[in-house]
DNA sequence: CAGTGGTCTAGACCACGCT
DNA sequence: GCGTGGTCTAGACCACTGA
């Protein structure tokens, strides 16, 4: 029985057949390496045109779910988690957006003295403090990575703020009006220290994927410092390079 | 005067027109926040279909060359210098610009069956040979990385030339005049295996960063399939995201 | 309101991989 | 040869923008 889709939603057809897709691997039902069916299996399954069956599979091809091969079909690839990475999106909506549930356990909320690469980077005194938010951020409700935000002093939220907060991105929408228009990130890699591996429940010493990013407004103004620490094995960082 | 399209080259349609939009932008013709023709008129003008003429434009704004926007129109974006042209130039030249002497040494070259991962990306089957060059880099005469180069097998080059080779990019324009468009990278980490530590001279399990490019020509052709593999605490991977 | 890009359909032919 | 995905056409209706 396969699943009716409706223009009565203002979700497009492609869209729909999509997240339908994505469910199908999502909840193994559809494993790395398997053959799904074909496109014309699916237009006639479905009832929808070629074109709009094309245009999800495009989609997630892309986005590195399927492999496409003319004159052999098309297979589910190894899933990992994936940023959308030209794109600066929210961690919330980036997880959402591919099927997966997010969640976020704030650690700690302190005022604190940050440390020194978060002050060169705000270009502040090596004595002044700032928020800082300790965030374990889980997919499909187990631990994927550790975010730390560091919020330059010169926006100031209040704790109540901060601890309620889904999204920094929103918060600075809503409070400030500022937009995130660009960011610096580096990346390296690091073993789980003891405090890492304890909170996400892995061995000390595992490989961690390690992004310190910097993001700024349109005006070129430090919007957040973060330091996100990623499962290896869970997360793969993703991006296209052009001349 | 408009060009005349062709379905006698290779080429596809959709691919020849991008390359003429994207030369409009590269020689100044059109700058940041001209308005395009609109999807019709490019469809009157050049004799294409609407759909031709969107597969263009969808490609080159996930590209980040052109803006679309509904009831609107479509504009140039501000085309930014991408500090990931550096990414894809030589191993050499990225040293020297950070101010390292660069180093190169090759393990081993080989004609070989590659991993499956490669297989996959060349679209090759699984007991086709190809050659693989394995290469210790260095900077400042101690050991950074490790580079695992496979040459997709339509490409033909001599051992020779293989083990005299400095930059592969060089190898392929002078032999082949192909030059590298487009890249996809994946970053990962992970613990060194006991060869790549004794390579590295470092103890097993020391955190590595992985990257695996792919690297296409213009005409979407893949160059190569290279996996790296940096030690993290000598090499860190810049990325400029934009909104 | 007219014009834009967004979505969708129904067809067609081709290049490629398999067997 | 046959089935696959890749490309392409002609036409349609819709949602949104801006005058």
């Amino acid at each position: 029985m396969q699943p009716v889709f409706s223009h009565n939603q203002g979700t497009p057809l492609y869209l729909q057949l999509k997240q339908h897709l994505l469910g199908k691997i999502s909840t193994g039902e559809w494993k790395e390496g398997d053959r799904i069916p074909t496109e014309l299996k699916l237009k006639n399954d479905l009832g929808l045109s070629r074109a709009t069956i094309r245009q999800a599979l495009t989609e997630m091809e892309r986005e590195g779910f399927i492999e496409r091969r003319r004159g052999s079909g098309t297979t589910i690839c190894h899933q990992r988690i994936r940023p959308e990475l030209m794109k600066l999106t929210s961690f919330t909506e980036d997880m959402t957006s591919r099927g997966h549930v997010p969640g976020s356990q704030i650690i700690d909320l302190s005022f604190a003295v940050p440390p020194a690469k978060v002050q060169e980077a705000m270009g502040i005194g090596d004595d002044e403090k700032v928020w800082w938010v300790k965030r374990l951020r889980t997919a499909d409700a187990s631990p994927l990575g550790i975010q730390d935000l560091y919020i330059p002093p010169d926006l100031s939220f209040s704790p109540h703020d901060l601890s309620e907060m889904q999204s920094y991105y929103r918060l600075l929408a809503d409070r400030c009006t500022l937009k995130p228009a660009h960011a610096s990130e580096t990346l390296t890699a690091s073993g789980a220290t003891k405090a890492e591996a304890a909170l996400l429940q892995v061995p000390e010493g595992t490989p961690l994927l390690i992004v310190w990013r910097k993001t700024f407004s349109e005006e070129e103004r430090i919007l957040e410092v973060v330091r996100l620490v990623y499962l290896a094995g869970r997360y793969e960082y993703r991006v296209e390079l052009y001349v």
